[in-house]
DNA sequence: CGAAATATTGACTGTTTGATAAAACTCTAT
DNA sequence: ATAGAGTTTTATCAAACAGTCAATATTTCG
């Protein structure tokens, strides 16, 4: 046997294969229920695996769950990482939206596994949060201050222009079944992501208050 | 022993003292937990009795659940209800996401029970959400139709216009700790608080696009 | 092939959990 | 003060839970 811990790259197929399986059925389970509420158990069923072989890849309930989060927020951070200084600010902010967006709908547990665990007070990945989100966030809020400064986009705290944009559009993913109940089961989720995209477009750019109108009343 | 269930009214003042304690106590487990990971015991003790002595006063764990939900989700909707359609569109708009995002500031555990439970599918609350958020979103979103076709708001989907109301006002209550993380601990509560209404303010009512400049670029 | 490395299983352990029963206690109204 | 309703505790249970271990089966590769 092998010290599977220490050794960094030599992986077997049939490890590959079964911690791939693993962390699948992990995410389906924590993203629902969070750590408490998962059980290794439901995790092994859901892989097709007995329970101790599943313990056989992961020694800990804790391994599967920071694996899955360390494998999962690289991706999750990319879309904010390709915000491009020396793009054009509008469409830029508008692509990072969107990419936001795909993520909602392609990637829904994993949005859910990070905001359970932000729910919680993210004590698994607090750490994390300091040595990776917060200096991105500074480094774009820095990039979106150039902007305002040039007077391309208004002057806002840019903070908070990301949590809201990270919020609309997490929404679809996280509250999905609120948001199925209101717009009905029948508007097929390709509507729904194009009606949201298009919404957001709206609000994002140009706010509630119609053109030219701030002063006229009837 | 009465028939505590069935009997509407009669209730003692211990069963009102405890009953409240044993309510908060849960409100405190189950909007960190969600529902499978809290435990009646944390909850017991966390109200200060024995678990038996909770389990006389909600025979299941899912009871306690239930009567929070049932308590919790009339307040929970109370700013929507009060959207008035006779006022003025936008200071109308600007009080409702002022009330939600103080509803965010002051009942931060309401507000992330409510999302754990969504995030789980709301498999408990589902037919509440369809026989009363439903028709009241309807109502409200008729409203706003209404509001559009007079010009006095933007014209957009009115559904999408809620859900970016309740999510980016929740963020601030259900991602507290990635707030916190990234705004800094030493920016107060309050500071937040103000910063976040300002925020939203310019978003709702403008948003980015600096005012008559649709089209000029440098 | 055949031996070493790897993978899987069944049986098991100690603990936590949701829930119950009955006995003991306390409060309240007369 | 005291009977009876209401409250609390002690003891207990079966199921679910995270995790271990030794034995068995399978794969890998010289």
């Amino acid at each position: 046997m092998k010290a599977r811990a220490t050794e960094t790259q030599r992986k077997t197929r049939i490890q590959m294969e079964n911690e791939e399986r693993i962390l699948d059925a992990a995410l389906e389970e924590f993203s629902v229920h969070g750590f408490r509420g998962a059980t290794i158990d439901r995790i092994a069923e859901h892989a097709g695996m007995s329970k101790p072989n599943l313990l056989y890849y992961f020694r800990r309930k804790q391994d599967i769950y920071e694996a899955l989060i360390a494998r999962l927020l690289d991706k999750w951070l990319e879309p904010l990482q390709e915000l491009d200084a020396v793009g054009d600010p509008l469409p830029e902010l508008q692509s990072y939206i969107r990419r936001k967006l795909e993520m909602a709908r392609d990637f829904p547990r994993e949005s859910r596994l990070f905001a359970n665990e932000i729910l919680q007070g993210a004590p698994r990945i607090k750490r994390l949060l300091e040595s990776e989100l917060k200096p991105l966030v500074e480094e774009k809020a820095e990039v979106l201050r150039g902007w305002m400064k040039q007077g391309k986009i208004n002057p806002v705290d840019p903070r908070h222009l990301i949590f809201s944009i990270w919020s609309t559009t997490q929404h679809y993913a996280d509250f999905d079944v609120q948001v199925q109940v209101i717009l009905g089961p029948d508007s097929g989720a390709a509507g729904r992501f194009e009606d949201a995209a298009r919404y957001l477009e709206t609000l994002f750019l140009d706010g509630l208050r119609p053109q030219g109108n701030a002063e006229e009343q009837a």
